[in-house]
DNA sequence: CGCGTTGTTATACGATTGTATAACAGTGAG
DNA sequence: CTCACTGTTATACAATCGTATAACAACGCG
């Protein structure tokens, strides 16, 4: 009388620890945090539970690993689009157009990230990580506004750059939370007009795909 | 041998209603969702897990119940301050500067928002009084913008009270989650300038507590 | 091809969850 | 003062949680 045993196949580490989390924050993004238990993820990600604990000391430690590898690639999406452009303008307005746009202002992304909010008060790591995503994406604005015409103070720049930043993060909210609520690329547009206006100067001629 | 029974008070429908929402709505401000067991907010409250379901058809609908009850009192809180104004700037500075001002921009309130926010999708009450909350905001920030010369035009109005939200809710977002980052009142600050600046209209004139 | 290593599965355990039910006791009506 | 009503407590229950442990089997090495 012999029980079932499932086939399985050896797996590297790597893909084994990706897919792990890929599982937890899927079920994270559809159900919130308590969706995703330690059975839910390794049905999920075609395994069993006790797998968990081998690749990750724990479920908080899997929760922690899975958070930093969203905010990387979040980090990736959004700044990737700028770093081709051939000046300030261009990059900005780059920047702002890819984090106002699909994958990254996408509701998935945004209740994922509101479903960690709570736990990067109390984890120490977590909070270096969510403190160290916010900078440097605010440097990396800071840093474009001030190689505009008349815009080198620091002290100054970085006023706007926490304006602007407020802009894209505001929008990206309320694209993702409502969705029906704006016309196509309507998000996209308001966040050109808003900071053109907020930094004096005009970045809706990027508003449509064309190269720099 | 008689079973030592707690003593207890009767009291109103409206009382115990009303604090086991508020001891659920603090232990989910305070350990996120998961902390707000029926067992802890029983403890909270002064009182038994039994009395939950006694005034609660279940413990989603106490959630449901403690969301509306957070969201009006959101609401309340920030658009009070801009009813005795007597001028569309003076009304709309005092609307930014008490939305970016505790109790309103807190740490426990973003958490707390955030917290819900899974929850929006799926429930369709809960969606419903999230969309009413957002609506009603920025209709009262596009009503007050029309009201400033030259900005009747309700098209143009729209677009520019998405952006002035946008900014306030991403203000209070960062503002609520990294205290540290910033000097006392300068998020409210930025955020004058930013919308004075979006508007095209210097709100900056009202920032300090003073009488329109 | 046989064998040991270890990635993987299966099972079990205590703790905690939301819920259901029955007994108690505070309170107002008569 | 008494009694019935019902707000409140106490207890129990099935389900599910994260975790621990041991048995199995896939794969590389000789």
């Amino acid at each position: 009388m012999t029980v079932d045993r499932r086939s399985f196949r050896r797996e590297s580490e790597d893909q084994r620890r990706e897919s792990l989390i890929l599982a937890a924050l899927e079920l994270m993004s559809e159900g919130g945090p308590a969706a995703a238990t330690v059975r839910a993820i390794a049905e999920r990600a075609g395994t069993t539970p006790g797998l968990i604990r081998h690749y990750f000391q724990s479920k908080d430690q899997l929760t922690r690993d899975a958070y930093r590898w969203m905010m990387d690639r979040m980090t990736t999406d959004s700044q990737s689009a700028s770093a081709t452009a051939s000046s300030p303008e261009a990059a900005l307005a780059a920047l702002i157009r890819s984090s106002l746009q699909p994958p990254v202002m996408d509701g998935t992304r945004v209740r994922l990230w509101a479903g960690f909010l709570h736990m990067v008060q109390d984890d120490p790591a977590m909070r270096e990580v969510h403190m160290a995503t916010y900078t440097r994406y605010r440097d990396l604005l800071q840093s474009l506004i001030q190689r505009l015409p008349g815009k080198g103070n620091p002290g100054v720049a970085r006023g706007l750059a926490i304006a602007c930043n407020a802009v894209i993060d505001g929008l990206w909210l309320e694209g993702g939370t409502l969705p029906d609520s704006f016309a196509p690329r309507e998000i996209e547009q308001i966040g050109l007009s808003a900071i053109s206006a907020i930094l004096g100067t005009d970045l809706t001629p990027f508003a449509k795909d064309q190269d720099a």
